[in-house]
DNA sequence: ACAATTTTTGCAATAAGGTTGCAATTAATT
DNA sequence: AATTAATTGCAACCTTATTGCAAAAATTGT
């Protein structure tokens, strides 16, 4: 199993306490985080401004993917797949729970093709889903 | 063919000039438009907060919808069905262009049904594609 | 293991985006 | 046309995000 160095050493960035700590809150969580949540877990520990760095620093090295919204709130999750570097594959549906407002991550369920008008080029897809999660039923 | 102020009196709203601009430019632009389109194209009439509280407003009413953006921003597009208050019926699928950065509504393209996990009940589903539009081809 | 180099972090300041209360203005009602 | 109700603008404020720079930590080579 790879472990928190593993990860940050294979995408070429240097193991700090921060990266190690908010790679770890994404491993526990299934669902997907906003900035706040991630703030609320360390910020006895780190500055905001290193939450933020951390955090772009993963989306461009293709640890976590970020999740359109309809309010303003970026969401981060963790590519499960094998994401490179400026390329994610993130083609699972994101489900916002409207009840505890959690957003999860449908790994199971991929975004559909849907088939665009001439002359549109897709190069990504995403989906959101609203509604009641298993928990809230 | 409806004008501006039956479309507001029809949702039971007062009609003022910066309503009826506010919806002049949606009525004119196919797109999405984003807080920062509007205020940019009315700045010299109205207050910032005039835009902010005239956009949640049509919101409410079922005039206009917020699209999911991987970034940030709120963009909002026309209901061209008949959304009612409350009840948001915004179906099509959203296209990004990456080059231009125009935010397209496709309304012919319906967002395709997707079978969720057991005790995950839908409410509302949308889809961004971004990629090339048909303008910057 | 240590010194040199590179990268990352924290702080402070600043910017951007959005909200609220209240008085003044404008639209609707009679 | 006068009264009432709703909307607007201003100012202040708050939250969220970004930048520059010095200090601190991690990596590299020996």
């Amino acid at each position: 199993m790879k472990t928190q160095p593993d990860i940050l050493k294979q995408s070429g960035l240097s193991v700090t306490e921060s990266r190690k700590k908010i790679l770890e809150l994404f491993l526990e969580s299934d669902g997907a985080l906003a900035h706040a949540d991630i703030e609320k877990n360390t910020s006895a520990a780190f500055d905001r401004v290193t939450v933020y760095r951390t955090l772009q620093t993963f989306v461009e090295k293709g640890i976590i993917h970020q999740i359109p919204t309809i309010d303003n709130s970026i969401l981060y999750a963790l590519c499960k797949h094998n994401c490179e570097q400026g390329h994610h594959h993130d083609d699972h549906v994101h489900f916002i729970c409207s009840t505890c407002d959690n957003t999860i991550c449908l790994d199971e369920v991929t975004v559909p093709d849907v088939k665009l008008p001439k002359n549109f080029t897709k190069q990504q897809a995403a989906m959101v889903v609203t509604g009641t999660c298993e928990d809230c039923k």
